[in-house]
DNA sequence: TTGAAAGCGCTAACAT
DNA sequence: ATGTTAGCGCTTTCAA
């Protein structure tokens, strides 16, 4: 049988009351011998607490849900990391919850985290997404959107990382280091981020002065392979470009694949900048130059934001804008 | 107001045990006409069942924690995915921990776990664990290890990969290409993973008649730049050496680096085999070959385990050691 | 400084 | 086929 507050109050000889106050030291009235007799019990019982005994009266379960399209994807651990470490000061657990991208997946983890009681949610929206008047409205608990925007959702809170303006400082960088052909190879456009990014890089291209050329944007997935395909096409069709802007570090490292697999090299041959700084940019030959996402605090911020809003009982409304750094190393002449 | 059962009850002009009944599916003898009621209640008033108060009584919570050192390491979020989704399939939920390896963090993650009332915890335990006789002999909920074994404990199951043996196999391709003097690039000797492996390697080669030398074993830690300063190390000091098998994937990442930089050729001036087949893998140039874990299936297989232990109220004791595989690339001659 | 007791929202045994 | 009711283990007034 487990052992509950009714054991231990019964061995030391105290109410259930008592005890429970001790246990959430609320006991500044209680006396010490008492508090000393409740302690000595709970020691000797191997007493654990049930939270959910507790949840049941206090309407707290200390826990937020994180739900995140999938946690194999290079981007995701460390902003989940970030949400963990934040939670896990104030005393609060995360459950983690991959969507896949599928809007049906995401509803129903939605809906079960809410069954499950949980404080507040943190989620980065499927861009699958395009109703939300469904269960997004619905909500009616703490929620945080972390990474992607969703329009038409009210009284949340929100992370977002200025992906414009770090590809525009790349591009520039670029620009600044004498490319004039720079080609952007890109995840989709689909996805919000991807488009921010082409954004920036075309802002930057025009704000020069340089011509934009569509021939040289390719638009497809965020992957290596993305990168192979689309550099072999550069080379092999002696497209006139110089550099390229790659919108993650993914197709990054496909573009150092194509580039070494036609025996050229980078940065003499062609300078490449990734975005993301996931661990393989310092694991390739030479050392990727790319746009750093603060990953890690974009999961501590959305966690620190959503705890606010749990503990203040009010929404806190404000976007919180992340900005990125270009990290500097070895890929660009 | 939060709608409870009780208002579901009086708008649908029934009483909460039907309820109840229609919400769990236990309403084969319910009448139709009230089973509709009942939804049609549901419905209009946007109830949500608190699962917190059903788990009070029913004494499950659908929850299990799941312990591991870090997720940022790029070995895990496969094996949390495999977690989270065999769980799904049953309803289940997952708390995410990190423990960095400390294990007063991970006997604070055990407690809080066990406080929530989880129906049962995977963990991969801190390799600093030494006593056993603390928090996880007072664990009586179902419990799985993971990827590290654990002396000593009783009462759970056990989800382990022969590290041994796949090291050996990776060492006998090697020597049946021809090599003989193979460097040994491991992580720090307190992990039990580094054992096994340094183990399997030995046996190759004193299977193989070749001579064991312990001057070409590289004991530290499971990182790039481990890697970069022994093979700097075997290079600038000109060992005797033809290949190197690394304790992971990141070791040969930095092993490439090392190579690259002395204006040497994998595999031609070195071979290299890694461990692990993270993503890397197929990013380095020329493609790893490399030692496969079943992340995603170690993460799958131990919930499995543990959800069959928890619905069969018994223990399960048998262990489950999954096998590794080689994946020829290009980096051996 | 401490205890008694109500009640959180639900399920399950027992009635009807 | 459906309703009544007693808890589950805790916290929190309110009394003493």
């Amino acid at each position: 049988m487990k052992v509950t507050i009714k054991d231990i109050a019964k061995i030391a000889g105290v109410s259930t009351a008592t005890v429970s106050m001790v246990m959430n030291k609320k006991d500044e009235r209680i006396s010490d011998k008492t508090r000393q007799k409740v302690l000595k019990a709970i020691e000797e019982m191997g007493y654990v607490p049930n939270m959910i005994a507790s949840s049941m009266v206090t309407k707290k379960t200390k826990t937020i849900g994180l739900i995140i399209p999938d946690i194999s994807n290079p981007f995701f651990p460390d902003v989940a990391r970030g949400v963990e470490d934040r939670a896990n000061e104030d005393g609060y657990t995360v459950i983690l919850c991959n969507s896949d991208n599928d809007v049906e997946k995401e509803n129903a983890y939605l809906s079960i985290l809410q069954e499950k009681m949980v404080d507040g949610i943190i989620i980065s929206p499927s861009s699958n997404r395009t109703e939300f008047n469904d269960e997004f409205k619905k909500i009616r608990i703490p929620l945080v959107t972390v990474d992607r925007d969703v329009e038409n959702i009210e009284n949340y809170g929100k992370i977002i990382v200025d992906n414009a303006r770090g590809a525009y400082n790349a591009v520039r960088y670029m620009i600044s280091r004498n490319h004039t052909r720079i080609a952007h190879i890109t995840g989709p456009f689909s996805s919000i981020t991807a488009l921010d990014r082409f954004s920036g890089y075309k802002k930057a291209i025009e704000r020069a002065n340089l011509t934009f050329d569509e021939s040289i944007i390719f638009e497809g997935s965020y992957t290596t392979d993305w990168g192979v395909e689309s550099m072999d096409h550069i080379i092999e069709h002696n497209l006139d470009v110089d550099s390229v802007f790659c919108g993650n570090d993914m197709i990054a490292a496909g573009v150092y694949k194509s580039i070494h697999n036609h025996g050229l090299i980078v940065p003499d041959d062609y300078s490449v900048i990734g975005f993301d700084d996931v661990e393989i940019s310092e694991i390739l030959s030479p050392d990727l130059t790319t746009v750093k996402q603060p990953k890690y605090k974009i999961g501590y911020e959305s966690a620190k934001m959503l705890i606010h809003m749990i503990s203040r009982k009010e929404i806190d409304k404000k976007d919180y804008i992340l900005s990125t750094e270009l990290i500097i190393r070895d890929s660009v002449k």
